[in-house]
DNA sequence: ACCATTCCTGAAACTGGTTTCAGCTTCAAC
DNA sequence: GTTGAAGCTGAAACCAGTTTCAGGAATGGT
């Protein structure tokens, strides 16, 4: 006698099918069918009872894989990042992610590494899938393929980066404000030799409108403030000495005037946060730092870093939410939505060497 | 006359079905098909060019959906994520992504975000879209969810947390081996009094190795060092007072001896770091600490954080690779690897207020 | 020259669903 | 009591592929 195996009630190894199902509750595969997708267009209550409970008994579930074959719906969404190292694509994962959850959806992922040869490989893939609806945050380096997507009759919904021939919604931090913001608040604590450091502009919407933002700001100002100057640099990876040049050219040129930097995303903070380790200056005294997107760590280097926080969980929502909404039918033009920055003030945008309280 | 529209040469904007390459090479739908898949069973060399020439002219490619009802394999695999707030989890996902692209499957994202709830709703949406294997870093309490999928047939990879009781290849950091590497340190370093902090253990296993291998190496170590003395705390989200008060405790027990903590993870250092801060505490001198997760802000906290580093990339390649080779047909027993971890030295564990020299 | 292989190809069945279409009830109205 | 319309249901076609099976041509052996 083989000993009791304890297994728990199996369900059937293998998935039911449709026509298990019919066949259990003695109806057609149509009916079952109608059961599950047309549950208005009433079924005689009695059959609709013995499918219930075959489909109950069989633990039967669906296969999403046939019914997008026919229906060319697949309940899926592609989502392709630039970067998952970037703690904003992260954020916005999340948010796309959880939307598209509520809305029973699933997310396929794509992530470019920074390499924008894989962009249109990503577009295939995914619409090879037969995802419904695609949300980019790439390179912009490929419109191509973004837009072949768009041809396919997909909504795209394009994050943080806009293709300007591209019909499809946008969503994005108000970059020029943001930027505003940021210099103003330097400007406001003394700073007059600024810097703007971007990684490679490269032919990204966002940086390209980061820089301008903060070109037309300086000289916007400087009209009315002659001692105010700005500058851009791009700084890229393992470049840590041209990095450092720059800076010590800036205060150098700064004579008696205070320093004031802002860079444009978390990873170039970490650049700047990494050559001032290395140069031994203190944040606001030697030099100012406002940087774009707040991390947690933020707070906690140095005198904590002052930042613009972008609603980065919102953006990822609004996004699989823009999208959904076509998904569901809603025809309307293209939409731009741009979410305001906020500024959170630190110890590293106050010129007096003294450490300020630590905030919250 | 319209104006001239000046499309790129558009791609048929329907995507091309296996017939209509077929009837534009004048051959069967089978022929196109044995074309595509075996390859190496030889055409006739005249009929294998109409029908190449006939894909290129239609750009076609093969929906990946039909193919998967047909054969039941899917080139997809599924990753479930415990939270991808957690730069651990960004990491796996990134190395397992990585290594997914270059075999050729696609990542099927479910994001748990730290409900556990949602683990057997994950692994079914996922198996429901007939992934070929899944990777988990789930929260552990729901086992049979996972258990399900093994059974239903597909592999399965278990990535830092395991079940027991599952018949499941297991990739992981050696705990107890970095948790010695961690404590050692902070003893040699000088530290006598101990505290392990971690997020509620709850059922994680990571979380209960961690935790035991803290015990057993202060008891071990105890014997031939009599001033040595450990405990471990609990620190949930949203407890900052709790762990303030735990930390001041801890000192005024300590009395002379010097304090160490090890933190079980990235976002436990971090509430470490935002508790002494409110404390006022410096680095080293009141506090020694050693961080598992080696961070890219690590380095710049205060004197910089010692810390743990895993091999997180390594985790989700090998993660993804044991799962691609058990797709290729690999039958062996389950397997564990374990990674060890690799002690970053800097500033937090050394107690001199003095600052150190910055590492590299 | 004839038969047996072998090789290549196409028709058809199959994957697991959805949807159309037509048939059967049933009920109301004339 | 017949007729019409409306309401349910099932058979069959369909989605886009893969795979089986059988037939036809070409080749080889005797």
């Amino acid at each position: 006698m083989p000993t009791k195996k304890l297994q728990p009630p199996t369900l059937p190894p293998v998935r039911a099918t449709i026509a298990d199902v019919a066949m259990a509750a003695g109806v057609s595969k149509a009916t079952v069918s109608r059961f599950l997708n047309h549950r208005e267009t009433l079924l005689t209550p009695d059959i609709a009872n013995r499918v219930e409970i075959a489909i109950a008994a069989l633990s039967y579930s669906p296969s999403p894989m046939a019914r997008a074959l026919k229906r060319g719906r697949s309940r899926l969404i592609g989502l392709v990042v630039a970067d998952v190292t970037n703690p904003f694509s992260v954020a916005v994962l999340r948010g796309a992610e959880k939307a598209c959850q509520e809305a029973g959806y699933l997310l396929m992922l794509f992530n470019l590494g920074n390499d924008s040869r894989c962009e249109s490989k990503a577009i295939e893939a995914l619409t090879a899938y037969q995802v419904e609806g695609l949300i980019l945050n790439t390179l912009g380096q490929d419109a191509g393929a973004a837009a072949d997507a768009a041809r396919h009759g997909k909504p795209v919904v394009l994050v943080d980066r806009r293709h300007h021939d591209m019909q499809a919604d946008f969503v994005s931090l108000d970059n020029a404000g943001a930027v505003q913001l940021g210099a103003r608040h330097l400007l406001n604590a003394g700073y007059r030799e600024l810097m703007f450091i971007s990684e490679p502009v490269k032919n990204v919407s966002s940086r390209m409108e980061r820089e301008a933002a903060f070109r037309s700001f300086v000289s916007d100002s400087a009209a009315g403030l002659p001692g105010l100057r700005g500058r851009t640099f791009e700084s890229s990876e393992d470049d840590g000495v041209l990095l450092d040049e720059a800076l010590r050219a800036l205060r150098q040129r700064a004579g008696e005037r205070l320093c004031g930097v802002i860079s444009s995303n978390a990873v170039v903070t970490l650049r700047v946060v990494a050559a001032m380790a290395r140069l031994g200056w203190r944040f606001g005294a030697d030099l100012g730092l406002v940087g774009f997107d707040d991390t947690e760590w933020s707070p906690y280097i140095g005198p904590g870093i002052t930042t613009i926080a972008q609603p980065t969980n919102e953006l990822g929502r609004l996004a699989a939410g823009c999208l959904i909404e076509r998904l569901k039918g809603l025809d309307l033009p293209p939409r731009q939505i741009l979410l305001s920055g906020r500024l959170l003030a630190r110890g590293s945008s106050v010129p007096t060497g003294a450490l300020p309280s630590i905030p919250n």
